[in-house]
DNA sequence: TATAAAATTGTAATGATTACAAATTTAGAT
DNA sequence: ATCTAAATTTGTAATCATTACAATTTTATA
């Protein structure tokens, strides 16, 4: 994967911090907040502002590269794997993954006159490793 | 439903305040905000004050007898309806229905390993009235 | 009725996000 | 290579939802 080829093919011209944020997103699949990927990041790019995060994010989003992960009600995560595919929460560690999903068996009543443009699902629970820990 | 009753054994003290709050969470199946929850009893009780609305959420949430619907990242919306049951936003008019649903078709990989306490879904798309409303 | 506990309220603090203007960097023209 | 305009980044201040907390009011009980 080409970060600087992928942001330019979506129309976003790829700054270093561009480059780096989208990196960072796409190689720490595990849904980051904004203060995560600042404080990460700000080692690389001494100069590095929040606000850029920010800025940067929403370009993402807005040109179809990343979205965000709405699981709590106190954090917004982010993620660049735009592939349909579930999360799952652990509540004890409170990691989030992903989880490969086929939606198909889905079985909606009533809203056969609503048009669905995207399904979202998450789920929570203890994760493997929780699981197995000694309390 | 009785709710003074409902919340009494629940092991909630049923003040005005929290009647009336259950009461309209109940009632309006819109899950609405906070703001909006406040602003609709403000005039029926006067010295309500918006501390009040969250204090009793809270206590709502920790009994079992609300929870949250996070769809938006910036909005938090109320649910008293606790039966499984997803969810869904038109991006139009922003209203939030619910939806019946069947979780048991859902086909999940790789979680095998993970105790899933809650399965959580919503959808967006166009509601019935969005769809046939000319623009 | 007096007293203690619980509930409600208002105000101030917090923290994430956004607005905005200044500074820096980039790209294109000369 | 240099100049200029546009785009990007940055820092600070503003905003807004939520929480903390202390004071007030209400409720329950002796």
């Amino acid at each position: 994967m080409d970060f600087a080829t992928h942001l330019t093919s979506n129309n976003i011209k790829p700054s270093l911090q561009r480059i780096k944020i989208f990196e960072y997103l796409y190689e720490n699949r595990d849904h980051p907040t904004v203060e995560t990927i600042y404080s990460d990041l700000v080692g690389a790019i001494p100069t590095l502002s929040k606000t850029t995060v920010y800025n940067t994010l929403k370009i993402f989003i807005d040109n179809g590269i990343t979205h965000t992960v709405t699981i709590e009600d106190n954090e917004v995560r982010y993620d660049a794997i735009m592939e349909e595919h579930a999360h799952f929460k652990c509540n004890d560690c409170g990691n989030v993954f992903d989880v490969e999903i086929d939606v198909s068996g889905l079985n909606f009543k009533e809203i056969k006159s609503f048009k669905v443009e995207k399904t979202n699902i998450y789920l929570k629970g203890k994760c493997n490793k929780c699981l197995n820990k000694i309390n």
